[in-house]
DNA sequence: TCACAATAGAGAGCACTGCTCTCGCAAACC
DNA sequence: GGTTTGCGAGAGCAGTGCTCTCTATTGTGA
């Protein structure tokens, strides 16, 4: 994140943008499947071996276009809940809502990270933290309504035994938040990807295609769902 | 479905499920992706033109395994609803069961159909009936239930608009179901894929890795959720 | 039964892909 | 100013999907 120095390392840097761009646009038309690297070059005027100078391979090109898509997507999530709301319920549909425009404006992008995984699938090391900014957001909106009163106390059962562990680990970011509520938010986030999915992927045709209606109606249930009164 | 008469036909089907199969071995152990015409020919001891003979492209090919994936995985769900259970919520759970280990038996069938859609997008018409198995099987589920009367009677409120319109179709085929029960099974539905694809694709490492425990209780607490009493 | 038509596979070839290697040129550093 | 480092060009390899032509075999109607 330092700015580059000498002219060399900006125009390398440049070159890595340009070419992240050229793959995005190319991305747009016709899906990652498809996606070349000559092609790339083509379209920036070099030859497709000085490419390698900047992504040793079309996986680990992929994997930078993977964490950009994260990054996009969460960046979008959190303005979406910074805005100022008159109850966390209308924060949670207004994070729904961005994560689904994002998701319909760049579906490729969308497939790239939520769709199948690449072949030579990259060490996802570098890819879980952007990835975890969505939930993340949507674990602030309750943790922040919980600390304001807004919470439901339905009675549910708390996990117990292992998935009592694996909640723990959530808990200790939204400390307050009682179990069952971050386990039902997992559930909910599940819920949330497997929707958008099935409306990109074609799932929903016949059924609840187009899903405006579907989409808003779910966002709310969820939100009960997890306790937001 | 006729019985071939001829030699000639009857090879041609042989054979017909012999690349089949070789795809699907090639599948298991490469992805999708990297299926290559090819590869399957050479394994085959034929050479890679005659293939055309068989499927005119690589995408009609990986169209037909599509087709193929969604009846295995519709046969197992309807295999395991078919079980006597002493209550719906047993059949519910025995179900989200019989899918997630198909998934995770066929994890790459399963990334061809549940994933991103492959580049050159098969005319989805054929994909369609063996698609809609597994809701149908929970829907008849929810509809059996209904008729011996374990259903819980939440009220929650019912769709309206254009949503009613959609849930409306599903009414069709489960006719005496409450259409806010409806409603909720295709929320269900959407939770169930996006759960089991987050599992196999890597998304749930760091939080509900491994998902034995997480995908139990949350099939208990969808059955609770679509009025399962 | 036999000629004709339909079908299957072989083989060569085209345009494309990811990737490697070597070779010069230019910028950066001491 | 000389040396090291980084960068683009170009040729080349092995692989891909797909098309076309040719030949052999199988099925069928007169």
């Amino acid at each position: 994140m330092s700015a580059p120095r000498t002219a060399r390392e900006r125009a390398r840097a440049e070159l890595t943008d340009e070419i992240k761009a050229a793959a995005r646009r190319q991305l747009e038309s016709s899906g990652a499947e498809s996606l070349s690297l000559r092609a790339i070059s083509r379209e920036l005027g070099m030859v497709s071996s000085a490419l390698y100078r900047y992504f040793p391979s079309r996986d680990e090109l992929l994997t930078a276009l993977i964490i950009d898509a994260y990054n996009a997507l969460g960046e979008a999530a959190e303005k979406a809940a910074q805005q100022e709301y008159p109850h966390p319920r209308e924060a949670w549909i207004a994070v729904y809502a961005a994560v689904r425009d994002w998701s319909r404006a760049n579906r490729h992008e969308y497939a790239l990270i939520y769709g199948s995984p690449i072949a030579g699938y990259q060490a996802p090391q570098d890819t879980v933290q952007p990835a975890a900014r969505v939930p993340l957001v949507l674990m602030r909106i309750l943790s922040q309504a919980h600390a304001e009163g807004w919470l439901t106390e339905l009675n549910a059962p708390e996990p117990t035994g292992r998935l009592a562990e694996q909640v723990d680990v959530l808990a200790g970011l939204a400390p307050g938040v009682p179990k069952w509520m971050l386990l039902r938010l997992a559930i909910a986030w599940t819920q949330l990807f497997g929707m958008i999915s099935f409306e990109l992927f074609g799932q929903l045709v016949g059924s609840m295609d187009p899903a405006d209606d579907f989409f808003a109606e779910t966002s709310r249930q969820m939100a009960a769902y997890v306790g937001i009164s």
